[in-house]
DNA sequence: TTAATTCCTCCAGCGGCTGGAGGAGCAAGC
DNA sequence: GCTTGCTCCTCCAGCCGCTGGAGGAATTAA
């Protein structure tokens, strides 16, 4: 099986140059190339891009993921590891819920008291001008 | 009132990089000079950096700060744009939230799912290599 | 053979800052 | 008046994770 980078893409949904990109920053390795100095890849190239795309849409960042792989490459090890990294992920995650949700919190209130009237008796820019306006003084 | 950049900082607790950088975007109008080439800034500059600190502190982007600026120089001027430039901002908030939310679960089933034994038999390592593993295709 | 398509490398840009280099201004102490 | 140390100046590069364009070479289809 020897496969160009455009069909590597249909088959994985990641954009050509993004496989490039994963190559320079060392996520994909560098393939094999044909005579004329095209990229060629197999079925391990499928599975690990695979890999990588899901666990970008999962929010692992570039340099986790690294660290997933090279996991991934020494199955005899404990996986300790792997949950660890897996566990301060979704720590972030959480982290983000929560501050995105007291700003929604904010924000709709700040909405909900909007008279309509004229901007200079506008509550969303005032709350925007007087922090003192906010509940959490957490952002 | 004659205030440095430094002073500005302070008190809005805006670095003076970043005031700098506002400066260059647009969000800050250029200050006047010292007879040394100094910015120099008065109370309307303190206002209006604390307004662009508090709306960035809630999620908006320059580009929307921007309009929200123009709109605070027109007091007379109805608030229904302000209006549909605050909901459209909370819209794409609770859509990050629903995103981040989903992710969350994804994550969380993971997690739980690792049995703590070795790569090879990582849940996780699982999970990520076979997306049809996944209960949502959102992502 | 020619035209269309895909691929190559290199480089720049997105947003929203942040930090460093290398230099000049300025206030306070001696 | 001079030095010391701080702040400020401009310019430029880098962060993350891509994305897209320019300009050219290779491959494929008609």
């Amino acid at each position: 099986m020897e496969i160009s980078i455009g069909e590597l893409s249909k088959r994985t949904g990641v954009l050509a140059t993004t496989v490039r990109y994963y190559e320079d920053v060392g996520l994909m390795p560098a393939p094999p190339r044909t005579a004329g100095g095209r990229r060629s890849y197999g079925q391990a190239h499928v599975a690990r891009l695979a890999f990588i795309r899901h666990a970008r849409q999962l929010g692992f960042e570039v340099d986790a993921i690294r660290e997933l792989l090279a996991l991934n490459a020494r199955p005899e090890l404990p996986c300790a590891e792997v949950d660890v990294i897996a566990r301060r992920h979704l720590a972030e995650v959480d982290g983000r819920i929560e501050r995105l949700t007291a700003l929604r919190a904010e924000l709709s209130r700040m909405v909900g008291e909007c008279g309509h009237g004229r901007v200079g008796e506008c509550r969303v820019i005032e709350v925007l001008s007087d922090h003192g306006e906010c509940l959490g003084d957490r952002h």
